[in-house]
DNA sequence: TCCGTTACCGAACACGATGTTCACGATTAA
DNA sequence: TTAATCGTGAACATCGTGTTCGGTAACGGA
């Protein structure tokens, strides 16, 4: 790819997301964006159709660094009956996302909160895909990955709303709430 | 309070719940609720100051109602320790949920729905006050709380989503899975 | 019934943000 | 070197928002 595409697109989502350390998505315009990032207009709309496009862009950027690890060892082995190794991905993937803490803070409060919410929940359904829910007789299984699905989602919410904890003690959070091992 | 008031009044929530029945809450001009509501301008403008106030103001109406009974309750009664009372107030709950189904379906997809989610977890703070959860050590009371009121808020969102299931059912479903009790 | 109050109307307006266009200059990779 | 590609920024069209205001109709208390 073209070095100078590369720069212009880092420099946008550097902007977005100082932007969105100090005010909610809503809030930002496409035009603090561009004087932030110090590029064109037209350049912005060369990138992203939308200021949605961009939050997704980052979304997936983000997404596919913090889940690559964890889906490539799915495609290879079955944890399905392996409680330790849950515990293993889950922890990765919070530091993974405590990486990106900052950005994650300010995309989280605000009307992208829903959006990214929602890109989020797509790819925990693959790592939660293999793992099957105990204890639970009569309740649709379309339910239960619900759950479990938006239980880790809420509690990574939770932890960008609180500082000070540590991705191990998330984890250990989840694991006893959850119920389902 | 005036007939005319009421009247408007109504016919903007009529007119909203209508349009939301169509298209997300994103895509619903204020012109449209104006025409549909077949209200002047001005006078939309006079009893919301914003689309999202409007939203806000349909939602506390609908928390009132379905709250209503429930919190009144709680002021005269302690369940904290009365698993069968909890059971109660949640399916009552969703009885009342149920009868603005239609209406709770189209706020919840797009970017409405977390605005309502956030209104519906302020009342679902004040019912799960007293209730204690159990059998999680060392994890933080504020996780708790919220673990809680999520759980309950994503499983109503499901129920919107997945026709055909009682407030009886949907209420089990929640209690099963909570381990709350 | 009367009358002061209050709400409604709707056209017109100012404003801000979005997204597009285009001709020109700068950078890149081959 | 050179041809293709990208960035630039001003100008423009469009759309939705929220306000203003003079005039009309409905309300409710006396």
């Amino acid at each position: 790819m073209d070095r100078r595409q590369q720069r212009t697109r880092q420099a946008i989502f550097d902007a977005f997301t100082l932007l969105l350390e100090t005010k909610r998505y809503g809030e930002v315009t496409v035009q603090e964006i561009i004087d932030a990032a110090n590029v064109g207009r037209s350049t912005f709309y060369a990138h992203f159709d939308t200021k949605d496009a961009l939050l997704r862009a980052m979304c997936t950027d983000i997404f596919d660094h913090v889940f690559s690890h964890v889906l490539q060892k799915e495609a290879t082995h079955d944890f399905s009956n392996r409680p330790e190794d849950l515990r293993d991905r889950v922890t990765h993937v919070l530091h993974h996302l405590n990486d990106n803490r900052r950005c994650l803070k300010g995309i989280l409060s605000g009307e992208s909160g829903e959006l990214f919410m929602g890109y989020f929940k797509e790819y925990l359904a693959l790592l939660f895909e293999p793992v099957v829910a105990v204890g639970a007789e009569g309740v649709p299984a379309d339910y239960l990955r619900n759950h479990m699905i938006c239980d880790f989602a809420e509690a990574v919410r939770w932890w960008m709303r609180n500082d000070g904890y540590t991705p191990e003690q998330v984890s250990r959070f989840f694991l006893e709430t959850s119920h389902l091992l």
